[in-house]
DNA sequence: TTGAAAGCGCTAACAC
DNA sequence: GTGTTAGCGCTTTCAA
């Protein structure tokens, strides 16, 4: 394990000059520098990082919190950050809270990323008022990636909206008795279902068609989650036309629910996502696309921006896209007038 | 941000007795120790990971070298991981290779050597040679996970065995032409393809059933490259009756082929995968179920024993178990006999 | 049982 | 353009 020392032996050069030399610092000759550089390969020189993070103070780290590692929209923000974490030469410490309260805890609560990290992106929740106290204590970078939160720099959609593209999709197809899947609104772990049914309440209301409480439901944010929950909403005597799952993944347990109930899609039921997950186009699932890797790439970027002392102003707002493919239909039936245009 | 020194200001004793009261260390007086553990907590005392990894060596983090956060077996393992390594304490530093060959050389040449992590958990490739020796090198606790490596830790099925299981199902429901799709062999960030290759070829051996190289193809380890493979597959004038996929995922990719070439499963197509990932069941997908997070879970603990001290001494082969759901039946024609049973 | 002091391997002022 | 000298915040001898 080469030193900084050894490389300057090697070349007869202060470790000062050789630090310098090597991180590319102003005020070494040229030639100095390639011979330090030079030296350094042959001797396989690494730096520590404890001892650079002890004597500059930065840790070239970035820590990364997740609440589900497993589930698509996460790990694709993951591999978003880490691309441009990598290439930066960040590190990428990941805290995967997996459900449990106790995990969540501990991150924020126990100053565990205090000297442990220059930077933190945070996916999918938004942080309590309590954390957003622990996360500006921190007096580093912090990104909020996939929720938006007041006071905090995020980059994600605009939930809202795309829930009412998609709700508004289904109304203009003719549809009136559309149901809502979404996630279980006091899940502080993922924000983005409480949005979601403000949009697709909103794109009810705009188009004056009644509210039918009956028709909302809530699961998990998984398949299991939209197969059981869209099993109970079909099994009503006076079932939705279509349904509005508030994530791809929900959205194909509707499909399988459907299956089971000899339901065909899209004459007996139309169904419409959010996300468009690597399996939508599979499923021929009509969806709201989101672009989720980006989403990764840009609160990385955000971070290291700050780092650098340049501050970006605003959070991002990326924007979302209705793909339409054929889970989607004008309702066998209209009970209502056909679409406006 | 307190200090050791804070602390030791404020209970009026040495820094050495600070640091050795907070980590249960012996000869520290039971009314000092309460002492000091009381006024820690007051102050809001967190060691700094980068002067503690510079003074004793230790990081308290381990690596995790994963070639896609994204596939789902990857994130399941990761899970498993850091379950485990979250209880003891461990941080996880993860190095996504994304396919990119120089992100693979950059880990095993440069981050791993730069005395940032107690241990590696490498997961799914095989390393090379010279990869082995760098880890070697390292002297630390190593875990292979997901792939079976010689002269290294490994925890992992047997991949042989579970293709031959497969392929077997197939063989005894009564098909004499099954066709197999795996991923490309010579990539070396996965490396379970050229062991279920040898599983397939050795189900047909040992039934006496001859060998069509034609029936064999390669695609991406995805749901996408599962689907072009079939559909080259079964595009030719003698089509297989039955297809084993590497896994499910291309196994998902099988089904949706056969869809669009108006085959029916299991009528005119057997499908079976490897894996029992989280939607083979909503597939009805056949399958050989291996523990995935338990795998992660394995190899966390294994190489947290060695740190402690303990050295587990054998690689782990975990079991897996045949799952049939209904993607796979007797063939409608058979050209061969019927089930052995 | 406790403390003093010497590092761990770098970076950062400040001289030269 | 380069070298010297202090640390960064801990742990770890070694003495007491």
């Amino acid at each position: 394990m080469a030193g900084i020392k050894d490389v300057a032996r090697e070349v007869s050069l202060s470790t000062a000059t050789v630090s310098r030399a090597l991180r590319g610092l102003p005020g070494v000759s040229d030639a100095n520098r390639l011979k330090v550089t030079d030296a350094a390969r042959r001797l396989g020189y690494v730096p520590s990082p404890s001892a650079v993070g002890l004597a500059s103070g930065q840790t070239r780290t970035v820590a990364v919190i997740v609440p589900h590692v497993t589930r698509w929209f996460f790990g694709e923000v993951v591999q978003g950050a880490e691309e441009v974490l990598r290439t930066a030469g960040y590190d990428l410490l990941l805290y995967n809270l997996a459900g449990e309260p106790a995990a969540r805890h501990r991150v924020f609560h126990t100053d565990l990323l205090s000297k442990r990290v220059d930077a933190v992106l945070v996916l999918g929740l938004r942080p309590t008022e309590e954390e957003r106290r622990r996360l500006a204590g921190l007096g580093r970078p912090v990104a909020i990636v996939g929720a938006a939160a007041p006071d905090l720099f995020s980059v994600s959609i605009d939930d809202e909206q795309a829930a009412r593209i998609a709700t508004g999709h289904l109304l203009d197809l003719g549809h009136t008795r559309v149901g809502y899947l979404g996630g279980s609104l006091d899940s502080l772990d993922f924000v983005a279902p409480s949005a979601r049914l403000a949009g697709y309440r909103a794109a009810l209301r705009e188009r004056g068609i009644e509210h039918h409480p009956e028709l909302e439901d809530v699961g998990e944010f998984t398949v299991a989650g939209g197969r059981a929950a869209a099993a109970r909403l079909l099994a009503g005597p006076d079932r939705p036309t279509a349904i509005f799952a508030a994530s791809d993944e929900m959205a194909i347990g509707v499909l399988r629910a459907a299956r089971e109930l000899g339901l065909s899609v899209p004459s007996d039921l139309s169904v419409v996502g959010i996300d468009d997950h690597e399996l939508a186009g599979f499923f021929d699932l009509t969806t709201v696309a989101q672009p989720v890797r980006e989403q990764g790439r840009r609160g990385a970027e955000r971070v290291l921006a700050e780092l650098t002392g340049v501050r970006p102003p605003e959070s991002e707002v990326l924007p979302v896209e209705l793909v339409v493919r054929t889970s989607t239909a004008a309702p066998a039936c209209p009970s209502a007038a056909g679409p406006s245009a």
